[in-house]
DNA sequence: GTCTATACCGAGATAGAC
DNA sequence: GTCTATCTCGGTATAGAC
């Protein structure tokens, strides 16, 4: 059944992407997701077998979020200009990361403690983004160290979105971006 | 002390801690930290009026830790040599980093999101380090350019344990910590 | 397929005996 | 001061009408 809204269930995954990224995950309970995305509490359960369940789909969601943003960078025409589409993007984004921390970020570690096969899907929140910055280093002729290089780049982005949430600050944002441009223009 | 027995207020104190740690506060339950600190479940609330004020205990106690590191860094001749000493704790301290994330960044991330006084408590476990490495780029020298320095080494060092506790690997601590201490050696 | 009502459990918190 | 027993509430999950 299509309507002018998203089915129940993805409108039940994106709030539930939505509430979690401001309070947690496990803060976040099913009766606030469903009574936000306007589904009675019992029909979740029509859609996920558990709670869990949700959880991976949430994974999901960002996993494609970031694929989507990926295609994009992808059309640019060399690697460098991706890799500067990447960083630029965070910067974009620094008065979010700064409300609510990264993304990608808290939900991993967030999921990666509750163990067992969430732990492990919530780690590709991760690697696939690094795998891409990989390729981008290794296309701009740096074979040896592009793990180094992408690993580099991405505990970059880590560190200023733990730190301009903790701090309640999106400067370190613009600092840590500035400094991540130059280093990637002289590579 | 506001008791016959500190002993038992301690060991909830450092239960809560390390428990804490490896599943998040939230998730930690009074029962199980009771438990384990071998202390009736009723008992602790002798000792604290609420949960909240039990997590600020633990606030408390990380950022005691961090004071006694520090007061051995002090003790260093130069500025230059307490910012290696602090990098390489980190380093000594990566396998832990790897297992469960940063003790002070998971903590402080998952405050932030309950809000209120515990939101601003808990903002003070970044701080206060980076206070502490603001005066030693500036005692080293550095006197326009100290925050962004101290923002900087901070901030890797939280994107090197998200990084590492979220894809499971120790080598991107040691990869940065190199990087760090020839970046510090160089200033 | 969709929704209401509810079972069930574990959490934080309290009362009060000793 | 210390501990046991218990209350209450909110959470996940289920049963079953429609």
């Amino acid at each position: 059944m299509r309507t002018a809204q998203p089915d129940k269930r993805t409108r039940l995954i994106e709030t539930a992407t939505k509430l979690a990224y401001g309070r947690g995950f496990r803060e976040t309970s099913l009766a606030d997701i469903a009574e936000a995305a306007r589904v009675p509490v019992g029909n979740v359960y029509y859609y996920f077998k558990t709670k869990e369940e949700l959880a991976e789909a949430v994974v999901e969601r960002r996993l494609d979020e970031f694929r989507a943003a990926r295609a994009e960078w992808d059309r640019l025409g060399s690697p460098k200009e991706r890799l500067l589409a990447f960083v630029g993007s965070v910067h974009a984004n620094r008065e979010q990361l700064a409300r609510g921390g990264c993304p990608v970020g808290g939900l991993c570690s967030e999921l990666h403690k509750e163990g067992g096969a969430l732990a492990k899907k919530s780690a590709t929140l991760f690697t696939e983004p690094i795998g891409w910055l990989q390729k981008q280093f290794r296309a701009a002729g740096h074979d040896k160290d592009s793990r180094e290089l992408a690993m580099h780049l991405f505990s970059s982005f880590q560190g200023m979105a733990a730190v301009a949430h903790g701090a309640n600050d999106p400067k370190v944002v613009v600092m840590e971006v500035r400094r991540l441009k130059n280093w990637i223009n002289t590579l």
